[in-house]
RNA sequence: AGGCCCGUAGCUCAGUUGGUCUAGAGCGCUUCCUUGACACGGAAGAGGUCGAUGGUUCGAAUCCAUUCGGGCCUACCA
């Protein structure tokens, strides 16, 4: 006999069994060989950061991602769930650099070589502690394939793409404006700024015109940049401006003479409609220059500090010497306007630090072709995004998107494979460092300094992560992935980039056709994706919706969730709130009320385990494997062919559910079946029958709850693995017919078992049950008192039906006596009445008349509601004329039920002679 | 500036293509019950007309328009 603690305690469980999988390697996949023709499932985790650490929005998205890997396995897939973790490239430096200043040390004080070193040395203490922390989350993933995306197979292929790239045209250098975080020190991707609105000041500033006595007046939102112009620009056509084309004009606080130009970039209606020109810090700016040949005067440094171009401004900090630009101005009489001018102003994503212009060498790639097949895939339905609306948002961005710039001012990451000739200054571009320069033969070569941005790498991984530049099995098999689970916050930086990137690379790749056309997807042309199915998941915010952030001080630690009410509650939680498209505001009063269910399930296993003696010989191996239906279950009585007909139904709607990723659907409809449908009505049915002396009746009862059970635990698997694994376990008393619950079949509904006659018939009795019930509270019945009841059933089949259930309506509603009558009953007590039975509760109390006339006149206005309506839309020639049939029908069927109704309710408010 | 999402019981949320929705669940609330699986339980209740207005339709919480309130994303107008 089996024991389960008499309370359920998640934390022992859970702990055991995390550890048990990751052991025994249950999720490890080897690589199927050729000739392989079951379907495959495979999903990449997004990597979290190494210098991550656990949150609600990784376990809500791993929770998700674990019910669809635990799923599919059921389901027969071979399932792969890759895991690992990504260097990211800036937060792990900055981790070290602050470790450092504790040692009141730069990283420029240690140089590359050391500081490098000193960030591996981190890694190998502090980092991935995340990936520990998805161990007791119960993740199913194959452990002997972690990777790290700075693993040296990872890096060469890094090297290989960026080598193709280059080769290719895609990859260029050049000196171009691009978004420098002064404070990092390095140049980071537009999709790294993010826009604040704030209250700026828009100044006027007049610039004399040499040789005249008149003035230009300028609008600018940045006067310490005027130290770096090179020109005015007028808009051609504007008449206010024609005098002064190919005048010049002296700067201000510098004199030099700068020309006047006419160009696109002025628009007369924006400010004075004369703009100052100054291509190293604004990118508008810079094209401008470029097209009038204009120099470039960088008057700052790389922490954004004025420099030696900035004449007597040099040392100062870009803000302060706005205050003395102004200052200066002012005095001189050159400002002559200051408006205030709301501007959005870009922010460094890590740091927050306001973020400069700059002027400076980057490597850049050309976006627009591997963009191209990217939005193809998509609009093809070769990639489907769910839900449907990101579809649309991914479209457009990939049609107006701009060149990627690539390079980081960083040392913690790849290292462009690129190298600079110190004699002739090529830069060559190859795959392992070279000897001599292709040019000038000289052989003192050094790498360019730079990294690439974080995302290039993380961008491959759906290939490199299976063997890519070689031609593996692996690919054969797992590429494409069948599903990509991601957060929108990353919709760009990481998906976008995976799907131009695969398109790219895995072009002409075929997967395995059994393979392929086995997991359902043999219709498809393009094998080059690096997924076929895109799922994005909603934000986890706190319960008041706002979004978690260590500032704001309101992150909910999953861990102390799981620690107050068990991953298997919080992760019931976040799949029961997981509706798609809608972010979840996490709120533990749901988690405490999952937790609860948690602990009827184990409840109701120890009922069944206290019940039946011989587990093991009732459940064979064959049952667990068993995915249609509920095998070795018999149908004895009605109550059994209503719990099979409903299980199948549940089945059905779970996999409907899951299919389209409707986890919560999913969730909910395991737990109205378990506990609304199972404990509440199921077992309280069968328990006479399982406690009877009788073998012929204990025995199918008793079979009966054991293979149910065992089924819904299957069923209920994916959502609460640990529960499920435990209760499963002990079933089969330390000889499982498999290693783990997570190994068996899935459950799929069986059509053959369902038996909507057994549906409709219990769905009268637990009506007449109800209605006893109720009428028992309200004339405060004693609950242990037993009273009689007479009752009418309309029709002789139902009759029978209730005579044969007449012990459980006794049972269940404390009755004493059923005495079956021919005509609606009268007499002392309170009745109740549906269109197929009338039931009196014979007690003798002093009902209270007042408030039963109120019940029934309410009552009897809801009926009347019901049938007004009704009869509105019957009266009506066009709903009969346009509706569907069944929905008359429908409607038609329901109007007779309410005109009974109204008729028993109305004789009765006479009988009781209310007003 | 453009685009997107949300507004349903006290609270947190469901409600797929408009039709058994006479709008559901959990928590909370009221009354009763410690009956051998479970008080993290059982039984019975109260409570919303679906932000507002107008429209389409035989029929709208569900579609359209406007509006109010809340949130988000994208954008190089100095």
């Amino acid at each position: 006999m089996p024991e389960l603690s008499k309370s359920y305690e998640p934390g022992a469980i859970e702990a055991r069994w995390a550890e048990f999988w990751v052991k025994e390697k249950l999720f490890s996949v080897p690589t199927p060989p050729p000739g392989e023709t079951r379907p495959v499932f495979t999903l990449l985790l997004p990597p979290p950061n190494v210098t991550g650490s656990l949150h609600m929005g990784h376990m809500f998205e791993q929770t998700q991602m674990d019910i669809m890997v635990r799923w599919h396995r059921m389901r027969g897939f071979v399932t792969l769930w890759l895991p690992g973790m990504d260097h990211a490239g800036i937060a792990t430096q900055l981790m070290v650099e602050r470790q450092l200043a504790k040692e009141g040390k730069k990283r420029r004080d240690l140089g590359r070589e050391k500081f490098i070193e000193r960030v591996w040395e981190w890694k190998k203490h502090y980092g991935g502690r995340i990936l520990d922390q998805m161990k007791r989350l119960g993740a199913s993933v194959d452990w002997n394939r972690e990777y790290f995306t700075m693993d040296e197979n990872l890096s060469r292929a890094v090297r290989e793409v960026f080598v193709r790239l280059f080769e290719e045209g895609l990859i260029y250098r050049g000196k171009y404006i691009v978004n420098w975080c002064p404070r990092c020190e390095t140049a980071i991707s537009d999709l790294e700024v993010k826009h604040e609105e704030v209250a700026g000041k828009l100044w006027e500033i007049r610039y004399p015109i040499v040789g005249w006595s008149e003035f230009i007046t300028v609008a600018t939102t940045r006067p310490e940049t005027m130290l770096g112009d090179v020109a005015v620009a007028v808009n051609e056509n504007d008449q206010r401006y024609k005098q002064l084309h190919g005048k010049n004009v002296l700067l201000p606080l510098m004199n030099r003479e700068i020309p006047i130009i006419t160009d696109e970039l002025a628009q007369p209606e924006f400010g004075t409609g004369a703009v100052k020109v100054t291509p190293a810090h604004d990118p508008n700016d810079f094209a401008a220059g470029k097209r009038h040949n204009l120099p470039q005067i960088d008057v700052m440094d790389l922490n954004a500090r004025m420099n030696e171009n900035a004449g007597s401004y040099a040392g100062l900090d870009r803000y302060e010497a706005r205050k003395r630009v102004l200052a200066d101005l002012q005095e001189q009489g050159f400002l002559v306007g200051e408006k205030n001018h709301a501007l959005a102003l870009g922010k460094c994503d890590r740091c927050g630090t306001v973020v400069e212009p700059r002027l400076s060498e980057q490597w850049f790639i050309k976006i627009k072709p591997l963009a191209d097949r990217a939005r193809e895939a998509v609009e093809s339905g070769e990639i489907t995004i769910v839900p449907d609306n990101y579809r649309q948002i991914y479209l457009n961005w990939m049609t107006n998107i701009y060149d990627w710039c690539i390079s980081r001012q960083l040392w913690w990451g790849h290292r462009i494979p690129a190298w600079t000739c110190e004699g002739c200054k090529e830069v060559i571009v190859a795959r392992e460092a070279p000897t001599r320069c292709d040019k000038c033969g000289g052989s003192k070569l050094e790498q360019v300094s730079d990294v690439l941005d974080t995302w290039f790498s993380s961008g491959l991984l759906p290939f490199t992560t299976l063997g890519w530049p070689e031609k593996t099995r692996d690919l054969e098999v797992f590429y494409p992935n069948l599903l990509m689970i991601t957060g929108f916050d990353i919709l760009f930086f990481w998906l976008a980039r995976m799907v131009m990137f695969g398109c790219h690379f895995m072009q002409g790749h075929e997967q395995d056709a059994a393979i392929k056309q086995a997991s359902g997807e043999g219709d498809k042309k393009n094998d080059s994706v690096p997924f076929r199915h895109v799922y994005i998941h909603a934000l986890v915010r706190d319960a008041d919706r706002q979004k978690m952030s260590k500032t704001k001080g309101n992150v909910v630690d999953p861990l102390d969730i799981i620690r107050r009410f068990g991953t298997d509650a919080t992760r019931f939680t976040l799949a029961a709130m997981a509706a798609p498209g809608t972010d979840i505001a996490f709120n533990e009063n749901r988690t405490e009320g999952y937790r609860a269910f948690a602990n009827k399930i184990w409840n109701a296993a120890r009922f069944m385990f206290m019940n039946v003696d011989h587990v093991k010989q009732r459940i064979g191996p064959s049952q667990s494997s068993q995915q249609i239906g509920i095998s070795g279950f018999t149908n004895a009585r009605m109550e059994d062919r209503w719990i099979l007909s409903r299980f199948n139904r549940a089945a059905a709607d779970v996999r409907t559910a899951l299919e389209t990723f409707r986890f919560h659907e999913a969730a909910n409809r395991i737990y109205d079946f378990f506990w609304g449908e199972f404990c509440d009505w199921y077992i309280e049915l069968i328990k006479p029958r399982l406690v009877s002396e009788d073998e012929k009746t204990y025995a199918p009862a008793r079979a009966n709850i054991v293979n149910l059970f065992e089924t819904s635990l299957r069923l209920l698997h994916p959502v609460m693995p640990f529960i499920t694994e435990e209760i499963w376990q002990a079933m089969y008393d330390g000889a499982p017919p498999f290693k783990s619950i997570a190994l068996t079949g899935y459950p799929e509904s069986d059509w053959r078992q369902s038996d909507p006659a057994a549906e409709t018939e219990m769905a009268i009795l637990q009506d007449l049950i109800v209605s006893v019930r109720n009428v028992r509270a309200e004339l405060k019945v004693e609950p242990k008192a037993k009273v009689p009841i007479e009752l009418f059933v309309h029709e002789p089949d139902i009759r029978r039906m209730i005579e044969q259930n007449q012990g459980a309506v006794e049972r269940l509603a404390n009755v004493e006596a059923i005495s079956f009558v021919d005509r609606t009953p009268t007499g002392k007590g309170t009745s109740r009445s549906t269109s197929r039975f009338d039931v009196l509760v014979i007690y003798e109390a002093k009902v209270d008349l007042t408030a039963e006339c109120e019940r029934l006149k309410k009552e009897l206005e809801k009926i009347e509601k019901g049938i007004a309506s009704g009869q509105r839309q019957l009266g009506n020639e066009q709903f009969l004329a346009k509706a569907p049939q069944n929905v008359v029908d429908n409607l038609r069927k329901q109007q007779q039920e309410l005109a009974l109704l109204r008729e028993k309710t109305e004789g009765k408010l006479k009988e009781l002679s209310c007003v």
